[in-house]
DNA sequence: TGGTCAATTGGCATAATAACCAAACGACAG
DNA sequence: CTGTCGTTTGGTTATTATGCCAATTGACCA
């Protein structure tokens, strides 16, 4: 394993951290459908304010969301539409896992 | 958001999480080719018996791969081949992060 | 200029992860 | 039975993540 391949492996699992959280999770799948103002995730959420600006940044910083700040709102969109495609294959590992056991 | 949705959300986080480490991407990449002994894995990877041995345990309790011991060896293989089908997306990502920055 | 609303930042407490070493365990060989 | 090999478990420590509260910033309105 060279330095290139560590840092892929690095970096993708970096992406895959910023996803591993079910309120992250639940934000990329509202940001699916649209953008939405972090007011709006606050309300879906029931957590603090700055909690949910918090994994909007971790989010922004794996580069799944940009922000864009219109008066006084910031709205965030997917940058990556197909984020969510690969949730079918993470539910079939579920589907399996459960099978099995 | 009900129960049943929080639940489909940490459970799609946990899946995610166990693939969000270097070592443990580097071993799914390794069981896409067949399985792998535990032995194998760790000369590939430079860390410690023990080590990887916890990281197999954390993809196995995701339900992501299983374990067969045969004799004195514990064989590893991936339970869903497909898993790393959408490290193309994660890829598409880091690109289009890349891209605008 | 003040006030207010939306959002971010800093600080702190707590919990979860990751790595190592040492010890234990199960299968097999002698 | 004893020793050894491959692996897992337990324990410890360092690092990182999470979530709340309080304080700050920035844009807009009166």
């Amino acid at each position: 394993m060279d330095n290139q391949e560590r840092h892929i492996l690095r970096t993708r699992a970096n992406v895959l951290k910023a996803l591993a959280h079910p309120a992250r999770l639940w934000m990329v799948g509202q940001l699916e459908r649209g953008e939405r103002c972090v007011c709006e995730l606050v309300e879906g959420l029931d957590i603090d304010f700055s909690t949910v600006s918090k994994h909007l940044l971790v989010l922004k910083n794996a580069g799944i969301v940009e922000d864009d700040k219109r008066g006084k709102q910031v709205f965030y969109s997917l940058r990556i539409p197909c984020v969510m495609n690969f949730m079918h294959c993470v539910d079939a590992v579920l589907e399996n896992a459960k099978l099995e056991t």
